[in-house]
DNA sequence: GATCCTCAAAATATCGATATTTTTATTGAC
DNA sequence: GTCAATAAAAATATCGATATTTTGAGGATC
């Protein structure tokens, strides 16, 4: 069986159903598509994505050290629930994380880090401007504006704290698509990756924190707010 | 079968055989009975641990989350390789998150916060006197100090935080076992540990962070010293 | 009416066997 | 002697069935 797998995030080829059932639960939990809160069993996910029950469970058990399934042994587990607690610790550890990997990155970049940074951003632009008149793609949106941060912080040289960054960017993630955070205009956004991309090519490191410390707040805002009148809706 | 498991860290009764096998094959790793680069087959562990294929199997996926194993999709999984790089890597990991989380704890403790850090101070420096006159137990320093650390932050109220923290910790503490330590002079460490203490409790967030940078710093040069003599850790 | 049993139904966790893939060893050609 | 092709061995990944545990409904007792 030679199955071709396409992914708007391919990141190198499965080898194994376990790992395309992590990545696929992983997708449908950070997406919304499966609820926080959410009892996640065994059957209803083997008729969900056709994929038999040992593969399942390992892509589970990998899910729970990401901390987007809770495992409770013998009791099943559940989708990770969602707090308003929760979404403002994210933001801030997501800032910390953020802001600190994208000073190292900035002191370290060279010429490559520029040019594919340069090249991030422009994809972004002009997709940000099709999403202004209305005729942009919302998932093709979250792509690139994902490979615009990561090109940031790519000439960051701890592994560790890239590692963590990416947990906090995707768990932000999750948040934010909850949230239907495309009603809060795009157009400060766009002006913002500006902003970013500006300094971090001029090397000015603190420009470029203070930026992008507005650019999480304002998110994180925009996540609480549209968060907070259901939050017992969500919390379960 | 209703078996009594004893556990130096002891975190809640194991409901399941995955559960145990994830602590075992943990703590195997950590303490380094498990050798970096190791590849673990199957068959080995099931037979060093009399536990079935599927538990183990569970344990290891979780694992790689943790980033204790490199799991390589229809090639089996090895325990994850260490290097100098990466013992610097995570001393500077846990300077950032073990401080960050320092301040926050004594900006937000109360009374209980400083008692039970009073607490797990005092069990600290007795076993350390022990120590230093050559009667001491090595492992009860390991879990004493390590609960001395958590006291020191436990008033900080961010969960992201302190799960991080927790996951740097455990990840210093492989490479300190590595490079056995205990050659280094305790009587250093237990000043540090008697400054962290004083600082925190005169609510002296900057002398406290100060300490805590000298004393993660310290542990990261030792094991940097034994892991690789003459190479230095240089301030990132 | 509330609490405690008991028993059946559902769900989870685990085992043993099988299919698939990778690795190792062997052979034959150049 | 080296390389390539191939066959055997080993290891991994997955399935299907079974054992164990939890959950929930219905009745008995206070």
């Amino acid at each position: 069986m030679a199955e071709i797998l396409v992914s708007m995030r391919y990141d190198g080829p499965e080898r194994t159903i376990a790992e395309r059932a992590y990545r696929l639960l992983r997708e449908d939990i950070i997406s919304g598509a499966l609820a926080p809160g959410l009892k996640l069993k065994i059957e209803m996910l083997r008729a969900r994505y056709g994929l038999g029950a040992a593969p399942i469970r390992e892509a589970l058990a990998r899910l729970s050290s990401d901390h987007l399934v809770k495992l409770e042994g013998q009791r099943g587990c559940e989708v990770v629930p969602m707090s308003v607690r929760d979404a403002r610790d994210i933001g801030n550890m997501r800032k910390l994380l953020e802001v600190e990997a994208l000073r190292i990155s900035i002191r370290n970049g060279g010429d490559e880090w520029e040019n594919a940074l340069a090249a991030a951003f422009h994809r972004l632009e002009r997709l940000e401007r099709t999403i202004d008149q209305g005729i942009g793609d919302l998932a093709e949106w979250e792509s690139l504006n994902h490979q615009f941060h990561k090109a940031l912080v790519a000439a960051c040289d701890s592994e560790w704290l890239l590692r963590m960054r990416q947990l906090m960017f995707d768990q932000h993630e999750r948040y934010r698509r909850l949230s239907r955070v495309k009603t809060v205009a795009t157009r400060d956004i766009s002006l913002e990756h500006r902003a970013l991309f500006e300094a971090a090519l001029d090397r000015n490191a603190e420009k470029a924190v203070t930026v992008m410390e507005t650019h999480i707040g304002r998110t994180t805002d925009a996540v609480l707010q549209s968060f907070a009148p259901g939050e017992r809706a969500l919390a379960r």
